[in-house]
Order: structure tokens, then sequence, then C-alpha cells
DNA sequence: ATTCGTGCAAACCGTTTGCAAGGGA
DNA sequence: TCCCTTGCAAACGGTTTGCACGAAT
């Protein structure tokens, strides 16, 4: 399924900026800053304002098209794979590169549907892998 | 090993501040954002700097003695356990609890150590486990 | 005396908000 | 047309920085 229907099937309006910011997250496995983001999708919109990305983020989160990641770093990044997945971690977090990995989904799932664990009730998880990446084509990822 | 210990073995010295925010992270298992670690540290000392938390956290994280979290908020949130563990965040964030479990460990590291991630060096890793609390006895923790 | 640590306050920067103008259905 | 969306700019809040004072050795 294509953008535009993601949006439409979501109710919302399909605009060029939408577009852009929508579509850029999809386009790479590497997960942006925001920062970043506005500078990529300035390339095509240079008017845009930060307010109107921050602001299609969060509506785009609230449709569930995307996803929030967490970093230990002051910024938040978005994540608009749909299939479940983990993250490969740099250690100076500059990049977040996406892990698909069915076998270990059901390693995992298998393993705390049997744990139980007390007065907790599991809705999802997600595996941090931290390390580095060490062939040349991906240390620089042109995003 | 206790806190004064800890600090002196990695060069730093020992003061009332340092121990305060050293131990405040130590005793509590549901990890602060910061902002709630100076309220509870200026308990104590109540004319201590938020440059001064913020400058001591640095430090620690420096000298390995505390790690920062992940976590898709504003806001940096840090962790004082040194046993490899994994987390427990609630759906709205409001916290993050420790999940220690070495069965989990070894199922996690087995399994990563055979896939062999193309171009990938694995470092560490870390169960990010979402979902919710139903007991009263952790609904409200007193921190 | 020299170095390291603290308190304070200003600066910084990612994010949020308010509002008037513009654009999609 | 009507409401939703955008651009702009100001405000906000967590974090960082600079600096002079104070403490430790």
């Amino acid at each position: 399924m294509n953008i535009r229907q993601k949006l439409k099937d979501a109710g919302l309006k399909i605009t060029p900026q939408r577009l852009a910011v929508f579509g850029n997250l999809v386009n790479y496995t590497e997960h942006p800053t925001v920062d970043k983001l506005i500078t990529n999708v300035r390339k095509e919109h240079p008017n845009i304002g930060v307010g109107t990305i921050y602001n299609i983020l969060e509506i785009l989160v609230k449709k569930r098209l995307i996803v929030k990641i967490s970093t230990d770093e002051n910024a938040v990044r978005y994540d608009a794979s749909t299939e479940k997945h983990h993250h490969l971690y740099t250690l100076d977090s500059a990049k977040i590169e996406d892990y698909f990995d069915k076998k270990l989904n059901k390693l995992i799932e298998d393993y705390l549907s049997n744990v139980k664990i007390p007065n907790f009730k599991i809705s999802d998880f997600r595996l941090q892998i931290f390390g580095k990446f060490n062939n040349s084509k991906n240390k620089e990822n042109p995003v």
C-alpha cells in the first residue's frame, strides 16, 4: 500500500507536506532526528515550518502510521516500518537501523509468555542491539 | 560495594552532592527523570544547582557508574543498576522499572551469537518490554 | 597554591503553541 | 464553501555553558 492510500485510510487530507514527511520516513531505514528530517524535507519544500513537521509527525503517530523510537539523545526519532522489528544502535547513537528477524520475535515472545512477569501485562517488546557497523557501505548513509 | 567506595574507585572526590545524586539513583528501581531527581535531592540539599546535577550525572556516565536509558520522552533517565537487565516501560512512560532475568539474557545472547548480523558487531543488547502494571502496590511508587 | 567541584544565571536548542492566511475535498 | 492544514514567530522547558566562589589536598 502506498503513502497516499495510507493517509487517506487514516482520514487525513493529502498535502504535499505530509507526503514529503511521511515519504521521507518510509524511504529510509536509518531513522533521522527531526532536525535531519527537516533538512531533507526542505530540499523539496524550502518553506515548510518546523511546527508543521512536528504537527505532521504527531498526527502520524496518533494514526499509528509511524512510531516513536527510544533514544538516549535529547531528540526524538520516528519509525515508519509497520512490520515488527528491532533496532541496531550504533554506540554514538548517530543512527538507528531496523533489524527484522521473525525467529527472534518468536523466541522472545514464547519466552515472555511463559515467564509471566508478576503484576505486569505485556503489550509489546523490542530489542535494542548496541554495537557498530564495520563495512564502508554502512559507514556513511546519504541521509 | 557501597557508593562511597565506587566514587573513590572511579577517582572522584566524595562530596555530599555526589552522594545524594548517586545514592538517589541507586535506591530506586524506578528511574526518575532529572526533573524528579532534582526534587528528591533538594529535600536534603535545597541549594544544589541543576547544573551541578547534570554535571554529576555526566561524570557518573563517563565513569560507567550509571547508564542512560532510552526513552521516547524529551527527557533523559538514568540507571544505576550494574547487573545486566532489561526494562519494563509503562505505556505512558511515566516510569521505567528494571527487569532481571538471567535465562532471558542467555536466551537472547545465544541466539544473537549465532545469527551474526551482517556487518554489525554487537557489543550489548537490552530488551524493552512495554505494557502496564496491574496491582495497587506498583501503581504509585513513593519516589 | 593549585586543582576540582559547586551555585547561579544566562544561553542554547529541540519542541510546542497561537494565530492569521492558504489550500484540499 | 468550510474546515483542515500550513507558515511564521514567539514561548516553553530540559539541558548546557561560563564564571566566580569555595572546598579539598
